[in-house]
RNA sequence: GGCCUUAUCGUCUAACGGUUAGGACAUCGGCUUUUCAAGCCGGUAAUCCGGGUUCGAUUCCCGGUAGGGUCACCA
């Protein structure tokens, strides 16, 4: 255990229902969920639903939704309460005005009495003029008595550098540049992010707060929140950025990142998922071993691991992932998993073989369906005649070898036609051709029409004998 | 632009001053098999640049360069 005093670990992930979860988001939930269970503590869903004009409907089941998926399971949250609900901020307004009013009378709060347009304006100035721009550069001198008809800011009184720790980044600070009079409460009543996370993680008891990097900068103006407060802050742990595909930007909603129920939609297991995007920025230390289970990594997360410096988020290697996840499949889980992908055409027990057979090698069924490459069941092939010529076999030579194919299958007994008794009958004549590859290349393909496909013995079998002589015929007549 | 921050093969990374700089994905080559694939084996490939500190720097320090973040009544 890394948890130096004992105390019970909390953390917690807190999205906003903004849309969709994106990659990024749900490695954020990851850490803090592996985190808390690794230490026994407990791990909180909290939904921060305090900017209701980018709400959108349904973000809350979609998020919840994309969570159950990975198997990352919170101890508490808005579905299931906990000894500190609500766990949505909108349900927990008199705790934000409870602080705001001790944060008035200390003085450490005051009403802005300008309005959007003369903010804008002078922000505008400041980008004009190439520098940062610092509300507190045009606090007024004497300002109204704050009725919640105008923004509640936090007033800056002590302008100073800050310091302060990061379990993953060490040592941080920042100038007084740093530090300006925030909104704590919007003129719509509603706090904002920066009171809001603060009061909640206070009384929820967080202990680590899991976060992106984009948070370092404001963190000097939550230190000057919690001093003002006379609180203490939970430890900081910065995640680093995963960058896109392409390499540059990080990855953010607008820059292609995906829904994470897409990758569902796509064929990954969500083991597979939760293994990649556990090592988009941690790592467990030593060689070989890559492939780990969600109780592998619950197990082997440590704080320590984590990265500094950004990665890309790389599908190839996902792929690879997803693929190795599904060969550790038990038979049962993995033929649930094929029907769920199967076109009804194909969901028939005696294909499930034939699939299991070419799923480890494709990684995943969806590509196998949207590549055609099951299409051969119920769909003729269509083809052109040199595809079924082996390498420099003559095109006599392969005529003759599928018409003896022909002869021998057509004089199989109806209730013979299996795996292992067409296995015996081809190979025989495969045998004592100049090379197999003359007999069964074209047998393939004319069964399957496909470059890549499962031999042609298990083709035959699912096909069954009076599709395999019909395509075997019209092979024949391509090349004729 | 100010402030903060980062930098190992194409990509994800290991290394906690001393290694022939290791592994994985991708790529390339070979082997095997029942065609293709898959599998197995092997190859190519990296410490951003310049200064220090040190007997010795991927590792520590400084500068440069290049990336990323932030400067909202968003989180």
């Amino acid at each position: 255990m890394d948890n130096e005093s004992n105390q019970k670990v909390i953390t917690r992930f807190a999205p906003s229902p903004t849309g969709f979860m994106h990659i990024g988001g749900i490695r954020t939930a990851l850490y803090a969920y592996l985190y808390a269970k690794k230490n026994n503590g407990s791990f909180i869903l909290r939904i921060e639903d305090t900017d209701k004009v980018r709400e959108v409907d349904g973000s809350i089941d979609h998020i919840i939704e994309s969570l159950k998926w990975l198997g990352i399971e919170w101890t508490e949250g808005p579905d299931i309460g906990g000894p500190n609900a609500p766990y949505k901020q909108s349900d927990r307004l008199e705790s934000y005005q409870k602080y705001a009013k001790i944060l008035i009378e200390k003085g450490f709060a005051y009403a802005d009495p300008y309005t959007e347009e003369e903010v804008e304006i002078f922000r505008n100035k400041a980008i004009e003029e190439k520098r940062a721009f610092l509300y507190r550069d045009h606090r007024p001198e004497n300002t109204p008595v704050w009725d919640g008809s105008m923004p509640l800011r936090f007033k800056t009184t002590n302008i100073k550098s800050y310091e302060w720790e990061d379990l993953v980044r060490g040592n941080l600070k920042a100038g007084p540049e740093a530090l300006d009079d925030f909104i704590l409460i919007k003129s719509d009543g509603y706090p904002t992010y920066n009171l809001a996370h603060i009061i909640d993680d206070l009384e929820m008891g967080v202990t680590h707060i899991m976060r992106g990097d984009e948070f370092i900068s404001s963190t000097p103006k939550f230190l000057a929140l919690y001093e003002a407060l006379d609180i203490e802050h939970p430890h900081f742990v910065t995640l680093p950025p995963i960058m896109g595909q392409d390499g540059k930007k990080k990855l953010g909603k607008r820059d292609g990142a995906k829904d994470v129920l897409e990758y569902k939609k796509e064929g990954y297991l969500p083991q597979a998922m939760l293994n990649f995007l556990a090592f988009i920025g941690w790592n467990p230390g030593g060689d070989e071993k890559e492939i780990f289970t969600k109780e592998e990594l619950i197990n082997a997360f440590d704080i320590k691991g984590i990265h500094i410096s950004g990665g890309k988020f790389n599908e190839e290697k996902l792929d690879w992932i997803n693929k190795e996840h599904i060969k550790k499949l038990d038979n049962d889980v993995l033929e649930k998993y094929i029907f769920e992908w199967l076109p009804k055409e194909l969901q028939i027990k005696k294909i499930i073989p034939l699939i299991v057979e070419r799923i480890s090698k494709f990684g995943d069924i969806k590509t196998m369906v949207d590549s055609g490459e099951l299409d051969f069941f119920y769909i003729e092939p269509e083809y052109q005649a040199e595809k079924l010529i082996y390498k420099n076999t003559e095109k006599g030579k392969v005529v003759q070898n599928l018409n003896d194919t022909l002869d021998s299958l057509k004089n199989m007994k109806d209730e013979d036609f299996n795996l292992e008794k067409i296995k015996i009958v081809l190979m025989e004549i495969a045998d004592h051709a100049e090379n197999r590859g003359s007999v069964l290349h074209p047998l393939r393909f004319a069964l399957s029409g496909l470059d890549k496909s499962p031999d042609p013995f298990i083709l035959s079998d699912i096909l069954g004998k009076e599709k395999t002589i019909s395509r075997i015929n019209k092979a024949i007549s391509i090349l004729s």
